[in-house]
DNA sequence: TACCATTTGTCCGTATGTATT
DNA sequence: AAATACATACGGACAAATGGT
């Protein structure tokens, strides 16, 4: 015995929390089953499903009838407002955070990216695609448009600097807000989960988003995809009560 | 022939998002592939292709390779903001929506809720679980925690006026705020693709979120399933620019 | 695990009509 | 009128992903 005061069951759940925490046991993996586990600590199985509930209640483990506790990843914050930037966000949570470059084009506007962006359907957009890391983990796939005109050799700036925002300093663009974000969520197709490096299909959020410049002016339409089980999105209750 | 001018796929493209607005092709089923509809066309299936990227723009149809090409439902906007209502919001669509009472009872708040309740842990809260419908469609499942000691009885009141909002009313609470909400997702399980009807496993929408009084007091911690590909999330952009 | 049929994705072509310069 | 570019349409081959066995 580790612990020697307080009740068994906590002692068996701070023992698991430390295995999980200290990475002993990774995300996805299964716990021991409630039989082993009573025979490990040697306590009643009841003793250890008052432990597994309490794992549960701390979003440390799923339990899942006639299959086992599987670890659960602890999600990235993503905190969405109006100046939403991913790296800036990632560094409030003592991360670190980079895009990297996947494919970029001049193509013409569809009708939605026209309707988005206040273009004429079929005029010259810049598009990229990247991915996110934060901690070494993906956690996302991006499809942004940019108007061409206005940012001619956006795909070359942004594989130099890697960073939208720094690729928009250099048009002159020194800060600009998100308008509305649409999200939804949906089973990654093959390309995402490659990208995303999972081992298998998995529901991503999906969220659509228009970025514009002081003015108003759209100047990115992005379609962000999270990996859902990698990251949550905090929406802040709007300031002062 | 229909349509006597224009290029071919365009007929191709308004024939088949007929067919889908008419719901004689229901959102969740399949297309037919593009073989057969070059067959029934009778055009190239390029020219079919061309079509089909076109609905796949307007966002009617999902295409999987191997697969198919998916009808999708048109999801509803559920717009999030600090003033956060079920039914108003869905009476901005001019839909009509409903909240259905499923379970009620008292029970002792787990750490995670009573951290969001700011109340000490093991205090009596009611705890109630409901789902969502909106045009008949059952749009989400939640369950809700609000402290017992101020509001007695409201498992009853809620169960006869089908609405929070109300019973909140009835407790002197008029208005209430939303604070953070936290949104993930993940794949529903066993008996939330029960309550929604839904014919398998889908992803959902998480929502956690705290509402709390017009003196900034917690009133109930929520955690809502959105149905992913019945509903969406709008998040306004805050304001004037 | 491996294999298979089905279906979509991508690429190589060809030809024709229309609008622009 | 000629040259050019572009959209449309068709032909065919193979790669890649899916779902089932």
């Amino acid at each position: 015995m580790t612990s020697t005061k307080g009740p068994l069951w906590r002692h068996v759940r701070d023992s698991l929390s430390d295995d999980i925490r200290k990475g002993r046991i990774l995300p996805g993996e299964l716990l021991q089953t409630e039989k082993e586990l009573s025979d490990r600590f040697e306590v009643h199985r009841h003793t250890i499903r008052r432990a597994l509930q309490e794992l549960r209640e701390l979003g440390l483990i799923r339990t899942e009838q006639g299959r086992g506790s599987v670890v659960l990843e602890q999600p990235f914050e993503y905190k969405m407002g109006r100046r939403t930037r991913f790296s800036e966000n990632m560094s409030l949570n003592s991360l670190k955070a980079r895009s990297h470059f996947l494919y970029g084009d001049v193509i013409s506007a569809s009708e939605v990216v026209a309707k988005h962006l206040q273009i004429p359907v079929r005029s010259k957009v810049n598009y990229i695609e990247m991915y996110g890391e934060a901690e070494g983990k993906r956690v996302f796939v991006a499809s942004q448009y940019v108007p061409y005109p206005d940012m001619e050799d956006l795909i070359r700036v942004f594989r130099e600097t890697g960073s939208m925002t720094q690729s928009y300093a250099r048009y002159g663009i020194h800060d600009y807000f998100r308008k509305d974000s649409r999200i939804t969520t949906r089973m990654s197709n093959a390309e995402e989960t490659a990208h995303l490096k999972l081992r298998q299909k998995q529901p991503l959020l999906v969220v659509e988003y228009v970025n514009v410049d002081r003015r108003g002016r759209p100047i990115e339409f992005g379609i962000t995809r999270f990996c859902g089980d990698r990251l949550e999105i905090v929406v802040p209750g709007n300031q002062g009560i």
